[in-house]
DNA sequence: CGAGACGTTGAACCTATTCAACACTGGTGG
DNA sequence: CCACCAGTGTTGAATAGGTTCAACGTCTCG
């Protein structure tokens, strides 16, 4: 049985509204960075950003571009790249609502090393890294925060290095497949959808493949009834059986 | 002519001495992280941590032990490890004077993702992750600091994994020799040496391949005259020529 | 001097890429 | 409304790059 149902996932753009002086607000308190803050903090620090709206596929900034904002996702998806000389992509991270990326302060690099690019519609919130710095200068907390997180996303950052050096890629499709799962996972009927419009390249820049390979190893889960996908969603129908094939053959 | 000269990488054990207390008040003034700051508040800092010294090949820690320590390098090599279920590892860094690592603040991890081990005989400085938090809460400037050079090392991570999965291996070993070159090179008469002791091994777990591919490649370009090595050392001899080998075949 | 770690080289093998042809899907414009 | 077309996904076959296994050479240190 090869039918295909149409899309799952959630494609509906972005209104206007989504991106409201009330969402904002509730955006920003939902931050790691900004919850425990006094409301008035808060709202102080929510004047200093600016909201902006975009469409799939539009790029907030591409490598080498100035590194001058902090951006957070209000709603929507966002996609991280690095960009390979021969035209080869690694899809770094994707986030969604809550996440920031950009330029914290005005202390690093000059430029971005790497590329922010929509995967869905959406409204994001920027700060010049300056105005940032300030706040963190202001708040200590907040960041020693910054410094947690960011651990974190170096600890991320080297165990895929690890996996990509040390896995074959069936086992890091189905690592990256967990990920996701995990992250922007949905329940549904049929299982966990990955709940972000996702092709087959997409998936192969963040496993460290071609596309025609992730193809193949996808084929193979969806004939086990591991998972069910088409075009440009997947979902995890049997995460047990999903996390075997992260150990052996 | 295939006579390797005896090792011409320092191997000198680290004396008692060097990790004094003169060392340890200049290696902390040196650190991107303190300098500017009043000689006061260095002196302070100064009392909060405890020294170390250790022989070549001990660990400092090892993946999974509780996250409680951060550490600066007074005097010698560290090596960060990342260890894959295979047995195949990783190499992340090679540390050297000045450079920290280990858990900044008791927010993150609890306990360590990667291992650190001695690659020469060192002193390190050592204080508890929880003291050093309240440092940066008392230093916000420090904190800012922090965040700078992570930031750098998300980037070199990501970069890393970028070249592992775009490029073929030897561009990669002459991307890695032409980093180690830059971070640990030392002007010698036959070029610029890779001032520490690194084994083919080493080199692999470094690049992503195995220590057979690893000498291929150094042997094919010993045989082009661009660099030079032997048992546990390297140096490039034609920095340019081992520039142009990043880019082509 | 012997033993063990380190390094080199060869040959077979295998995984994943590459190239190519084809199928399906969804949206656009005639 | 239908036909078309570009984007997306699938599958096959050939290829190549690197790993693996193995044997041997060399250096260092006790």
């Amino acid at each position: 049985m090869k039918s295909r149902r149409k899309s799952p996932v959630n494609t509906v753009t972005t209104e206007p509204q989504h991106c409201s002086i009330d969402l904002r607000l509730k955006i920003l308190s939902r931050l790691p960075f900004f919850s425990g803050l006094p409301a008035q903090a808060l709202q102080q620090i929510n004047q200093r950003f600016i909201e902006i709206g975009y469409e799939a596929g539009n790029f907030v900034y591409r490598a080498g571009d100035p590194a001058e904002r902090l951006y957070v996702v209000a709603d929507g998806k966002v996609k991280i790249l690095q960009h390979a000389p021969g035209g080869r992509d690694v899809l770094l991270d994707l986030l969604t609502s809550g996440e920031f990326f950009g330029s914290l302060t005005t202390l690093g690099a000059a430029s971005y090393a790497d590329t922010a690019q929509l995967q869905t519609s959406a409204c994001l919130l920027s700060i010049r890294s300056e105005d940032f710095q300030q706040i963190l200068d202001a708040h200590p907390t907040l960041a020693l925060k910054a410094i947690a997180i960011m651990a974190e996303r170096i600890n991320l950052a080297n165990q895929r290095l690890l996996q990509v050096v040390a896995l074959p890629v069936e086992q890091r499709i189905a690592f990256t497949l967990l990920a996701l799962g995990k992250k922007l996972g949905r329940r549904q009927e049929n299982g966990l959808l990955i709940d972000v419009p996702l092709s087959r390249d997409d998936l192969a820049e963040m496993a460290g493949t071609t596309p025609e390979t992730a193809s193949r190893v996808l084929s193979q889960l969806q004939s086990s009834g591991v998972v069910d996908s088409g075009r440009q969603w997947i979902a995890i129908t049997d995460v047990d059986a999903l996390e075997q094939r992260t150990t052996q053959s």
